[in-house]
DNA sequence: CAAGACTCTG
DNA sequence: CAGAGTCTTG
């Protein structure tokens, strides 16, 4: 027996929007922790990965831990049918082969079912193991969306560099070239100082960039610190490891200790880049290398766009936020990131995070959980 | 002569984009009493009656009763040039070959005058005899086209069965199958009291689900209250018969006697049946029997959707009321229905009516006048 | 030809 | 914020 109430059927439905068109089929992964779905997208270049913590639900039981196969298209109309701010259940018997899905309405008395087939899904074995990036660049999701749309117009590869100077975004294409430079916003490390921290974006707790600060031990959340892991497992396995040597990332400013509260945003962001620890280069689990690129341009552009909703409590003029351990320049297609980007909807803030051919990875948290899309670089010449 | 000048010209676009894609020509029967324009679709499965009474217009003369034959693709074009408040006046000759239309802007001195050909369309006699239903449901027309909607993109079809329990919408698809239920809402027999009593929706005067209580025969609105008559003609005529045997709906609540401004509202809304009449089974002027159906499924689901504006004095929050003598079930295609639903523009409120084995009735009532539907059963298995 | 996505309007 | 229409893609 699985049972999982949730407050707001929109988080479901951006949950599908975003993955619908990448993922035709996928399982998702009920344990008693919550839901997990991870997939690799049709084509096999990229990888998304959803987690839903049970503790997110107005009500969870899930008795042994279950996959529920689910054509994505079929759940994404049925979704259709459930208002934003319906109540919504899943249920599925122990035999998972009927999804039930039950919409309260929020103002009236209404309550509508939907029974929904569900399926075999062999488990393409996904295991993502933790990595450790040399750069993560936090900023506005719809300023990432806004960046990739742009850019996917005029071309198919976007270049993404980060350097001591900001986050670069090339690309070239038959009518224009583009450059997009974001440079860490003033302020940025304050507003993110605890953005990712654990799992949601609270802004109490220590700043990410402290270095081998006594605060940690002490903090459970310190886990999801440095390193993005994907399986529950991994993640407690690394934590518990040493204090200082879980691979935080190093932001490129010097911000030691006492930034319990809230860290102070200084103006030297972009200089000394000493106590940058390199970790061992991560080792992905799934590899589609992609085509040639590393090409960089020369023109510029791109213009920011303001959204303003979603769960975070992250400030939704959030600026751009970079850390980095080391130069870190990749090309990625367009279209994906493109895709990637529908996540928008579910967070004012999205993390990149890349290491040098390594696939990126782009995460979106959100209240309940988060989604993260992989997507290898393209790798040689254009 | 004919001459009618309508406050406006909202009402008539409203009306074409209600059925211009269910029938490409039709006749404007006009005649002293206001205009009638009645016609099977396309495919002679459904059927589609407007009228539009004198009195609802600015200025109304029609020196004999005359046909307008107009082809609705060109009429929606003409009517695509008028804006939403202009006052518009339409005129032809008795020789009924050009229809004049113009439009005088409602805070300028602009006025616009369209003429558009007639033609001679062979009228199709579509005697629809007036109808006693065996269920009535009044909803919030919003919530009708939401579950017209929801449920097509799942399948073909819909079975609407109207039971004690309330009126359940239920579908099956590949993707899923789905059921919605909605319950008498409370208050919503106080909200509807008056709805359809004489043609608009008033809300004084007796309710509808009185039973043979002594309000009656006073009334000069009985007529419509239980059954859905077509030709005024049949109207009165059979309104003039026997006071409490006219076959008036009964609610499935015993709200007995004075319920002569608001009737309570009561919680016991869904049990006693008790005093139900069966009214001679209607027989109807058009018989496009459609396929097999007639399922049942499984699932539930169903969420509201709020419009608010229109031309009711009925709460544009309204619930749902149901009204029934048995218990009906039927089947119709969901394509339809999602067709008739495009009349929401034209009214806050829907009433669907149905009998066994009879096409059913979806009415808008518009403050001058109303939109009928018709649409057969499908019939047999799937 | 149909379905889905995106944009614009109410 | 929701719905309708248009355009694009499969």
């Amino acid at each position: 027996m699985f049972e999982a109430k949730l407050q707001e059927a929109a988080l479901l439905k951006r949950l599908l929007d975003s993955i619908k068109e990448l993922v035709t089929d996928a399982n998702f992964e009920c344990n008693e922790e919550g839901i997990n779905l991870q997939a690799m997208d049709n084509s096999h270049v990229a990888l998304v990965a959803v987690k839903l913590d049970a503790e997110g639900f107005k009500k969870y039981r899930c008795d042994r831990p279950i996959p529920l196969g689910v054509n994505l298209t079929s759940l994404t109309k049925v979704l259709k049918c459930a208002k934003d701010d319906d109540i919504i259940t899943i249920k599925a018997n122990d035999d998972a082969d009927i999804l039930n899905l039950i919409y309260e309405a929020r103002h009236s008395d209404r309550i509508a079912e939907y029974d929904m087939k569900l399926m075999d899904i062999d488990v393409e074995n996904l295991s993502i193991p933790e990595t450790e990036y040399d750069a993560r660049v936090t900023m506005p999701s719809s300023e990432f969306t806004r960046i990739v749309r742009d850019l996917s117009v005029l071309g198919e590869s976007v270049k993404i560099e980060v350097s001591k100077e900001g986050v670069r975004f090339s690309s070239e294409g038959e009518a224009a070239n583009a450059n997009i430079l974001l440079k860490q916003t003033e302020g940025a490390r304050r507003k993110y100082a605890n953005y990712g921290k654990d799992g949601n974006e609270s802004k109490k707790e220590e700043d990410d960039d402290d270095d081998d600060v006594e605060e940690g031990s002490s903090k459970k959340n310190k886990k999801s610190k440095v390193k993005r892991e994907d399986k529950d497992v991994d993640m407690d396995a690394e934590e518990e490891n040493g204090g200082d040597d879980d691979g935080e990332f190093k932001a490129d400013s010097d911000n030691d200790g006492e930034d319990e509260v809230e860290a102070k945003d200084e103006e030297d962001e972009e200089e000394s880049s000493s106590k940058k620890r390199k970790k061992a280069p991560a080792k992905v689990g799934f590899s589609t290398p992609q085509h040639v690129l590393f090409t960089s341009f020369p023109l510029q552009n791109g213009k920011p766009t303001k959204k303003a909703k979603k769960a975070d409590d992250v400030p939704s003029d959030g600026g751009v936020m970079i850390e980095m351990n080391q130069h870190v320049a990749l090309t990625f297609s367009l279209k994906y990131l493109v895709n990637f980007s529908k996540s928008s909807a579910l967070s004012d803030t999205v993390q990149v995070m890349m290491s040098n051919e390594v696939p990126l990875l782009v995460s979106y948290r959100f209240g309940q959980g988060d989604i993260r899309y992989y997507l290898a670089p393209k790798i040689g010449e254009e």
